[in-house]
Formats: C-alpha cells, structure tokens, sequence
DNA sequence: TCTGTAGGCGTTTTT
DNA sequence: CGCCTACAGA
C-alpha cells in the first residue's frame, strides 16, 4: 500500500528512479523535472518498502536549504521518526564524521571552523612569518591557490613535489605553512572538513569500514556539483556495496570555479559500469517559450552531452525583452512590472524573482523597491552572520571553547578598545611564534614580563575577563551566554555610548543574535552532551550557514539574490536583469571557451528558474565602479530564438531593441535570433571596444576590459591586468592591441 | 595607543 | 561609488 502511494503520480521514468534500489544508478534530471520528488520518495521507499534501517542511508546535498526540505519531505511521507537518518550536506556530514574520529589524525576533537576571512588572515600572517611583502605576494591570490589545492585533494606535501617552478614551490611551501597554523590553531577550514575526512578514510581503513558498513545506500545530488574530493569521498564509502544513486544535470554545473568537475558525473558509467541511467526529460515547471529558449541557449555549448527536454505547459506568453537606457531605468522598468501585476490580478510579491549575475547589482533594484515600498528580501550580499558585530560576538564564543583560536583573539582583543593595540598584538605575536603557543598563551607570557605597566595591566584584565566567561561558559545556557559576553566585554555598553543609528542597529543585530540562540537552545534540548558542548554545535551551525539557508518561499515578498544562490528554486514569475556582455557573460570568464561554457549554463539555470513569466534585461549605461561606462547586451540575448521573445519598449524608438522589434522578421523565423550586430564602441581600426574583450598593454601586458568609460578623446578603459592588476587607462594614450 | 582621513582598489559566482 | 588599509597627528 505504502509502496504504490510513493510511486503514485510519477511518470514511469520516476518511477524507475524510485524502484530501483539496488546498485549504481545515475539519474540524469533535467531542469524542472521532479528531481527532487524522486529523490525524497526513493528515500522514503528505501524505509518504507524495502525495510532499510534509517541509519543505514546517507543523503547528501549541497546547501542545508536542500537538506532540511528533503528531510521535511520525507518526514511527511513516513512521519516524523528521521532523527537517525543522515541527510546533509558535503560538509556538516564531514564534520559530524570528524568529531568523531579526528583523533585518529591526532587532531583534537574540538575543532573550529574558520571561515573565508579566517583563513585570509592565517595566509597574511604566513607571509608576514615569511618576510614576505603582501603587495608583492597577493594573499587573496595564495589564499585562492591552497582552496584550489585542496579541492583537488592534494596535501602540501603533494603539491612540493609536484611544483613547476619557483613561484609554484613558494606557494607550496607556504600552503604547508598555512596548514600547519590551522592544526596550531585547532581550526579546520571549509576545505579542510572535506580533504581531512577523506584523509582519514584512506589512512584509516577500519574507519572507513565503519561508515561503509553503516551506510549502505547512499544518494547524492547535485551529483555535477562535486568536486574532486567529494567524488573521493563518496566513491570510497560506496566501493564496498555500490548502492549509489547519483542524480544531477551536466547543463546545470555552474561551480567549476570552486573546483567542481563535471567529468565526475559524465564518467559515472565508466566508475561504475554496471550502472543504471535513468533520464528525465518532462519539464513539469516551465512553460514551452521559456523552456524552449534556454535550451537553445544552452545549445550553444560544445562540449555537452545532447538532452531534450519537453513540456507539457503548451502555451504561455512569450519571453519578454527589454533594453534599458541605464541601470536605474532597468529598475525601474522591473519594479513597475510587478506594480502593475500586483494591481491588476492581486499578484503577490512572492511570485517574483530578480535574478543577477553579482551581488553588487542588487543596489538598484532595492532602491527602486524601497521606494515604492514593495517587500523584499535579498538573499547573500552582506550576510548577517557576517555583519562585524555578529562576528565578533561568535569570535569571543570561539575564543571561549578554543583557547587556541587565533584568528579569534586577534579579532576581539581589542573590542571594544581595552589598551591592547597593534603595537602591543605584534610584541605578542612574535613571542608566541618564538616559543610556539598560541596567542592566548604569548598574551599571558608578555603580561608577567613586562610588570605592571600599562599595558601589562589591560593584558591581566583581559585574561581575568577570559577566565570569568569561560566559568559563565561551563555553567549557563546558550543565550545567556552571549549575554554574558557582551555585557563583561564592555561590548554592549560601547555600542549604547556611541548612540548613532548605526550602532542601534548594531544592538538590533545582536539582539535577534540572542533569539536565534534561545531558538537554538530549544531546538536542541537533549540533543548536547554527547560529543560537543551546545555553544560549539552552535558555532558549527553558524559557520556551515549558506545564504539560501535563510529563504523562505512563503514570504510575500519579492526575492533578490544571484543566479548561483537562485539554483533549485523556482518562480512564476523571473526578471533575468543586466543581461549585458561583461557581466552577463562576466568579463573574467568570457575569455576562454571553458568559462564562457559555465556562463552559458548558468545562464540556463536562471532561465529555467521562471514557470509562467520570463523577462530578460540589460541597460546600455550603468554605474560601474563608481564610474559611468557603455555596455553592450549580452551574446546569450542573441542566442534566444526571435519568434519565443516579444520586445518591449516604452520609448519611441530610442532603444536599440525597439528598432529590432520593428524590422521585418520574416524569411528565417525559425532559426534567427535577436541580432545584436551593435555598431557602437568601435576605436579607429573599427574593432569594438567592449566589456570582455582583452586587450594587450606595452607595459601592462595582457588584460581585460572591465569597463569603458566615456567616449571620444577622453574615452578611459578600466582594465584588469594579468600582473598588474586593475588599472583605468585612457584609450588615446596607451596604445592598446585588441585581442 | 587611538582616531581621522586620504588613497587605492575592487565585483564574479560560495560550502 | 564605498570599503578597507596605511599613515599621520594627538
């Protein structure tokens, strides 16, 4: 009975998917084509069905958004008894794995986990260690190297030995050094939670049996997302049973940048050659103009495996396109829309999404949204876990639980100002490193050397403060906790004398920190006490946090956010904005075919995010950089088919688009597409001067155009060089070479 | 040691 | 344009 209502609904290719349990099985899921229903019923039939224990299935996604609902989902199928069931993403699965064995690596249990701007500050501090000079030896650059190292799973030993040249070696040699501070530091980071369980299987085989034999099937999505350490990890806990089902669309990889390979998914039949591979194909979400247009733009790619997806949403309005004079009109344009539908058929701001391609293009449409007062809700940008406020006060947490934390004292040692400066931080800093303890530890040392001066003093009340709240730590709750920090610390009282707007909303921030805390601890009670404290499963939850974690689909209100934030969602209605060449393909990826092919599919994955309605944007003129420069639209405009879009356009033949919707489009209306043959930015030699294109410099040597700015003689490029960087440069004087 | 200000630089995308 | 850093002055 409970087998046919999990198979109740489906088509028989979902079906399949949810049948067949045994084995490897690769389900390749299309845009909109209830993936996520398979997955959920699969898991469900597995249980229900099947008869399989909850603790012997391991379910793993990308964002914890993913894994809450699947979990929901489930939930509601077989009712609320999942506790055991392991649902989670990449890396709150790793970290679980971790507290648990680490020691094994001898690395203590206690770990914390440092964020991006966490491990930028370890990279500075190794170069400093280094006598070498950050201007010379971009830290961001080195910090994005090791991320890249550790994606692939190679260790700093590895990478030594594997260098080409001197650069190289130098950087593999601070990459140890970087890694030796975090195990200093008792820190992992984001890269590290998944290279060092993968480490610990491969050291520790009996380890590895433990978890193979406890998970006997495994599902995972997003299967084209995964990166050459996830595809370790996971192919080591299957090789014992292979009950591994995959499921993910090659045209929706859109993090190749973060070290994602697609090959993980297109080999998934060499790996595993017995497998099964299901296709889904039925689009249940869009309508066929939308549909039928991002797949022709998808189809633009060369290296793809060929799919045709279909509809039965027959019908539908057309694609609509509008070409902007600049950026705030482009708001305006879009915000006016949705004005007006509200109006007309009580749509509710829910239904809409703006989609963009940078989080710095947001700016625009909030104002327009504020101005109108419409609600809405940005996803990403300035997160609130990342608000400095917020980060100080889980700086002093961390502190607290891991007094080897130094990236935390350095964050709050001096907040609010106590007498400790730079001065005094950098006296300590080199002792510390001299006698290899943590800074904590150099503080305590410094103080008895230097008697009772001043600063000698402000060291003791600080270390007297520590050892206050740590005693707070072992005694109270969550919350209570935090409150506790922030009135010890003199935190709160600094914020309330500064009494600016600004600072109010400071306390505002903490004081919904505090709920979320309470939240936390009600959760969670009964749950503490086996492996971690509760303040540490708190600073692990906030540490794992993804910007899509905090959306809600039920708010009435309009979402904002990237077209990578917006992957797995869907909207009636989709504004797709800045559609523009050097944004939309970005300048930085539009110079090679492999980035242009991730542009590309990104731009599918926006597409395929809108049921009902879809509208495409750019603006010929935007504020960029603080300066005004010329934009062009973008080429995945000219790769939709004409007959699927309607222009639109207010003005009276002023826009470029306009004129186009008014030419006879007869002879190839099946083929054609928007023509953007645009006649304008051409220099003397009449080769176009635009966003993305690259360029040659007799000093600078290469780079790309990532702006232009104003026209004729004055007419200034901002370019990012290769080595030097990003430079304005006026066109008149620099003797550029296009190409 | 702290504070204010000038200059430089940046925007991909994120667990 | 805004944020962050470096530097100068109190």
């Amino acid at each position: 009975m409970l087998a046919e209502s999990l198979l109740e609904g489906l088509n028989p290719e979902q079906r399949r998917a949810v049948e067949c349990t045994e084995g490897p099985l690769l389900v390749l899921a299309g845009a909109g084509s209830g993936k996520t229903r398979v997955l959920t019923n699969r898991i469900a039939y597995l249980i229900g069905v099947c008869g399989i224990p909850l603790e012997n299935l391991l379910a793993v996604t990308f964002t914890n958004k993913a894994a809450g609902e699947m979990r929901e989902r489930v939930e509601k199928l077989l009712g609320p008894r999942s506790g055991d069931l392991w649902i989670g993403t990449f890396h709150s699965v790793c970290v679980r794995i971790l507290r648990r064995d680490i020691g094994h690596l001898e690395r203590s249990r206690g770990f914390v986990i440092y964020d991006d701007a966490d491990s930028l500050g370890v990279v500075k501090d190794v170069l400093k260690r280094n006598n070498l000079d950050p201007k010379v030896h971009d830290p961001k650059r080195l910090r994005w190297r090791i991320d890249q190292w550790k994606n692939a799973g190679v260790l700093p030993a590895e990478a030594e030995k594997k260098a080409y040249d001197i650069d190289e070696e130098l950087c593999a040699r601070l990459y140890a050094g970087y890694q030796r501070r975090l195990v200093d530091a008792n820190a992992l980071d984001f890269g590290d939670i998944l290279l060092q369980t993968v480490e610990l299987f491969k050291r520790f085989p009996k380890v590895l049996e433990y978890y193979q034999r406890r998970w006997q099937y495994i599902l995972v999505d997003e299967y084209q997302d995964t990166n050459r350490v996830q595809y370790e990890l996971i192919s080591l806990l299957a090789r014992a049973h292979r009950n591994i089902c995959v499921v993910g669309d090659p045209d929706q990889s859109i993090y190749g940048w973060r070290g994602a390979d697609v090959r993980n998914i297109l080999d998934f039949e060499k790996d595993y050659d017995e497998a099964e591979v299901i296709k889904l194909e039925r689009n249940y979400r869009s309508t066929q103009p939308i549909l039928s247009g991002a797949s022709a733009v998808v189809a633009n790619n060369f290296e793809r495996k060929r799919k045709k997806l279909f509809t039965e949403r027959e019908g539908g309005d057309p694609i609509q396109f509008y070409e902007a004079l600049d950026d705030r009109e482009e708001a305006q344009f879009v915000v006016r829309k949705m004005l007006v539908a509200s109006r007309n058929d009580g749509s509710s701001f829910g239904r809409f999404a703006i989609l963009y391609r940078t989080n710095a293009q947001s700016r625009s449409f909030e104002e327009e949204l504020l101005k109108y007062d419409v609600p809405y809700k940005v996803v990403g940008g300035v997160r609130f876990y990342e608000r400095a406020e917020i980060k100080d006060t889980i700086a002093y947490l961390r502190l607290l639980v891991n007094q080897q934390d130094d990236q935390a004292l350095i964050r709050i040692v001096n907040k609010p100002s106590r007498g400790i400066g730079k001065t005094t931080l950098e006296r300590v800093a080199a002792l510390s490193a001299e006698r290899g303890v943590p800074l904590l530890e150099g503080l305590r040392l410094h103080a008895e050397a230097s008697g009772s001066g001043r600063t000698a003093n402000a060291i003791r009340s600080f270390l007297g403060m520590q050892q206050e709240l740590r005693e707070v730590l072992a005694a109270r709750s969550l919350d209570q906790v935090i409150d506790h920090v922030l009135e010890r610390s003199g935190y709160r009282a600094a914020l309330v004398k500064e009494a600016t707007p600004e600072a109010e909303a400071r306390l505002d921030n903490l004081q919904e920190l505090m709920a979320s805390a309470g939240d936390f601890h009600s959760a969670n009670e009964g749950l503490i006490g086996e492996d971690s404290s509760e303040v540490e499963l708190f600073l692990e939850q906030v540490a794992l946090i993804s910007d899509i974690d905090g959306w809600d689909e039920r708010a009435e209100c309009v979402s904002l956010m990237t077209v990578h934030s917006a992957k797995g969602l869907e909207f009636p209605v989709v504004f797709l904005v800045g559609l523009e060449e050097g944004i939309f393909p970005h300048a930085s990826s539009s110079g090679d075919a492999e980035g242009l092919e991730e542009e590309r599919r990104l731009c599918y994955v926006a597409m395929t995010r809108a049921m009902e309605q879809l509208y495409l944007t750019c603006a010929g003129e935007r504020r960029r950089f603080g300066a005004r420069s010329f934009q062009s639209p973008s080429r995945f405009l000219g790769e939709v088919p004409e007959k699927l879009v309607e222009v639109l356009s207010d003005r009276h033949g002023r826009s470029r688009a306009s004129r186009h919707s008014s030419a006879p489009s007869d002879d190839i209306a099946d083929t054609s597409s928007l023509d953007y043959s645009y006649s304008q930015d051409a220099n003397e030699d009449g080769q176009v001067v635009q966003p993305g294109v690259s360029v040659q410099h007799p000093v600078f040597g290469s780079g790309v155009i990532l702006a232009v700015i104003g026209t004729g003689l004055s007419q200034k490029l901002k370019i990012r060089f290769k080595r030097v960087g990003v430079k304005t440069v006026m066109v008149r004087y620099a003797n550029l070479e296009l190409g």
